[in-house]
DNA sequence: TTGAAAGCGCTAACAC
DNA sequence: GTGTTAGCGCTTTCAA
């Protein structure tokens, strides 16, 4: 059975073709009686326009695609969560486009939404560098999220300034010796946060020993890398972790030491997701503002489809700190000798079985 | 500047324009020579198809929404990437619709897809009831997911199997005296979770103590509720929660109220979030295999584009139960027979094998 | 204001 | 095998 389209409209109305598409998009004043009829016979018909063959004319499609590394990483699903809500205010649906950490899937993906003509593309890149991206004539604008591309329009947290608030956060508190476990260093976003830490630890007279840095891939297994930086006189007192989900590996190695926090270690995040919040004790963490990042890139994009010239700089978003139970004073004595007191039972410690 | 079209290929190459049609989709032989030519075209002027005006013409866009009540939750999250995943193996990309668990933007993004003319509908409902949905010839075949719809096709883990496991393990542990913390009472994925569980409590010769369920939007929040099940002689001595994201919340509470888990308190969830398996200890919980879910979804979706006929009947997919740290053996006492050595529950310690 | 007609880029049916 | 042609459903001149 054929489809109703503006045409059946359009002769059930008593109208012109042309009149209805009018009708529809605003594009020249209908009469009043014109336009109850047109109506009328939408509804009667039950008709709904093919959004494809208006794209086809029209080269709209009102259609972004969000390119990420996964889904399943909770700050992603925030950020997603975020652009998909910001881009349906302003009329765009969203392609989610799972790279699942590949940049070969990343760029078939890429290239797919190419082909559909989305009107712009909202990249979280997977890998270190930035895809080569397939442009040419008529390629939609693409907005790198998160991981900046310079020269290219960009959005992301200011990472140096997230990672000076960690820094002054725990120098502040006292603790002199400071492990981080870090993301791979190839990833610009990690070294910033680093960067950031290192120069504002300088500030407070302290330096960022490279024995006590880890890095790793940013998931949940770098966390069990805490241990090594608690070792002997070299024992850290606190540990900055560049995002939450390394911090929440860490939170969890470090209970099952019987390691307390922060008595004995503070720890530090990034990212603010929601699980970190409800961790005993509750992750201090430096907050992104995902909600504010989709915002911006939705504008920005906005701004860019209505034909204003990229800017080929960042646009950077100001983290915050959420200070939290995961942080506190550093242990007496500790910054001297770096001697953890092993004597007291650990709070948590009480809450895990012992074996039968 | 004009896009190239399958026309200038066409003249590139030195071919009419349907040949090249019939070498992009392979659905007429086309010589060897030729078929070089064309290639060559292609590359040389980066040549890219329109999917929308293939689509016009095809009928087939090549897409499918998939849409759920929000993709911060963490097992939605999972499910939308197993989906994504699965769909795109299948040559269909997806499109994220976020209901913000509004019944009434979930009906707008229904909308917006019918005017895509996506292929299909993976749909996640948001509220207790499933949506009008806006049918009509031509209209996508619409998959129930995770959310049944009875008499339409769906995909569900089978809850009530899966109450039964958590049942059957608390049960077997010596607990009688079991709470529930359950989503909202009109869900049916909430009910049919409760009725497995308390079916297979009787089974056990247990009763479910109504005045120790506590019903409430499946949230956080609802797991605070945790410390109203434990007081004075009503004090139950297992809890089960309808998903993980309470079982989180839960703990959390528990922890704070400084009851020891599972010595004092076993907990049981549902889904197993990754985040579930971090706690410490560790959550016991009733598994849905996810990726299972969305090759299922996806795999239903190629049939009944394939022309077979939507099944009326619901795909159910067996969950499984995953014992970890949380769940123990009843506190002495607390049982009439006393203290038995039940199947002896694995130990976090000796599973995580840690050590520094 | 309304109507007629020309495509948007592609597929598919058919002729050669 | 290859070429021709008629649309898919809509927007958008351009005339009336």
């Amino acid at each position: 059975m054929r489809r109703t389209t503006i045409r059946d409209v359009a002769r059930r109305a008593g109208v012109a073709l042309g009149t209805v598409s009018h009708h529809l998009n605003g594009s020249a004043p209908v009469s009043g009686g014109t336009a109850a009829r047109i109506e009328a016979a939408i509804a009667e018909l039950g008709f709904r326009v093919d959004l494809g063959a208006r794209s086809l004319r029209s080269r709209r499609t009102h259609s972004v695609g969000l390119v990420l590394p996964t889904i399943a990483n909770p700050f992603f699903a925030e950020v997603a969560r975020a652009v998909e809500h910001a881009l349906w205010e302003r009329g765009l649906q969203t392609f989610l486009c799972d790279a699942d950490g590949d940049p070969a899937r990343e760029k078939a993906h890429l290239d797919a939404l190419l082909s559909r003509r989305v009107d712009g593309v909202l990249l979280i890149r997977s890998g270190p560098r930035p895809p080569r991206l397939p442009g040419g004539p008529g390629a939609p604008p693409v907005i790198h999220l998160d991981r900046a591309r310079s020269g290219a329009p960009s959005i992301t947290s200011d990472n140096r300034a997230g990672g000076a608030l960690a820094a002054g956060h725990l120098a502040g508190l006292g603790h002199r010796r400071i492990g981080v476990l870090a993301g791979e260093a190839e990833m610009p976003n990690v070294r910033q946060r680093l960067e950031g830490f290192s120069k504002a630890l300088s500030a407070h007279g302290l330096d960022l020993d490279p024995a006590l840095v880890r890095h790793g891939p940013q998931a949940l297994a770098l966390g069990r890398a805490a241990g090594d930086l608690l070792v002997r006189d070299r024992a850290a007192t606190a540990l900055f972790c560049t995002n939450d989900v390394v911090a929440i590996g860490a939170w969890r190695r470090l209970l099952e030491l019987g390691v307390r926090i922060p008595q004995d270690v503070s720890l530090v995040g990034y990212d603010d997701i929601e699980m970190g919040g409800l961790l005993v004790p509750p992750l201090t963490t430096v907050r992104q503002d995902t909600a504010r990042l989709g915002q911006e890139a939705a504008a920005l994009l906005g701004r860019l489809l209505a034909g204003e010239k990229a800017p080929r700089s960042t646009t950077h978003i100001a983290p915050t700190l959420v200070v939290r139970g995961s942080t506190g004073p550093a242990p007496a004595g500790a910054s001297r000798r770096g001697r953890r007191k092993a004597a007291a039972p650990p709070d948590v410690q009480s809450q895990e079985r012992s074996g039968p």
